[in-house]
DNA sequence: CTTGACTCTATAGTAACTATAGAGTTTAAA
DNA sequence: TTTAAACTCTATAGTTACTATAGAGTCAAG
């Protein structure tokens, strides 16, 4: 199949898929007389495969990873056990910047009503005055 | 002051300054004899505002907006307040994409143990051969 | 008068795409 | 058979908010 095909069949964009042959993520192809890449079902399987972990917001650098160790059957599960675990704790630390921030926000927000004017901006003010003016 | 003493009293890269400068968060200042930025109280005033904004995660345009709406005092509060609530707004969906990403993540985590090798990786397996394979 | 610390501009790199431009290829209808 | 539409190719630039150079100029102290 040709490469918008593929793109159809993963609902991946073709500039997308071009890319991820750049980055490595998915081998060169054969070509066709007209130099038109050229898919099978293998390629539909790992494109496949790419979505789902950018899905869990691996990184292409992880996803690399991820398809070499595929390629060493034998080897052991730590590496990708690892990889899972430090992504799941990325993941906790941002969740926990991100409420913190959230309330930060809500606090801000309370600070003005809708008729005020832009001088007398509760948000404004806080954010100029904080702590660097009035002691 | 010199950009040097400006970034120390901010906390804040000497190129970040510059780059502020050429996206318009920062007005062009005087310059020296030697044509070397000269900044003021002022100065170190918005660069400060600009820093809290950005904790709050608020993105240079959205900082610019602000920035222009302080220099109309007159003007109503509205596009503030609304710009504060689209951004908790933003926030808040974030959180949840993230806390769902989390779960997701910690179940696959659970599909495997340390003691295996890829061949029976559990995450690997369930990436691979989710809604594709087996009918 | 030279050394070192500072500053200047311009340019490239980061992540993961997205969006062109300008050219060639293939398929189908007219 | 011509021609038009639809597809593909490469190469390049843009996105965000910086960071990191290179190569040159400025300034103060010793
Ligand atoms: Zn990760
Ligand atoms: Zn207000
Ligand atoms: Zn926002
Ligand atoms: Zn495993």
């Amino acid at each position: 199949m040709k490469i918008g095909e593929l793109a159809k069949k993963t609902d991946c964009s073709v500039q997308t898929i071009r890319y991820y042959e750049k980055e490595q993520l998915l081998c060169t192809t054969q070509r066709s007389d007209g130099n038109f890449r050229l898919y099978d079902e293998a390629a539909v399987e790992q494109l496949l495969f790419i979505k789902l972990c950018r899905n869990l917001d691996l990184s292409l650098s992880e996803i690399r990873q991820l398809l070499t160790l595929k390629r060493s059957p034998g080897a052991q599960c730590d590496q990708v056990n690892r990889m899972m675990d430090t992504h799941i704790q990325q993941v906790e630390t941002r969740i926990q910047e991100l409420v913190q921030l959230r309330e930060h926000l809500k606090v801000l927000r309370r600070s003005c009503s809708s008729e005020r004017t832009i001088e007398q901006c509760g948000i404004l003010q806080t954010l100029t005055t904080n702590q660097h003016q009035k002691r």
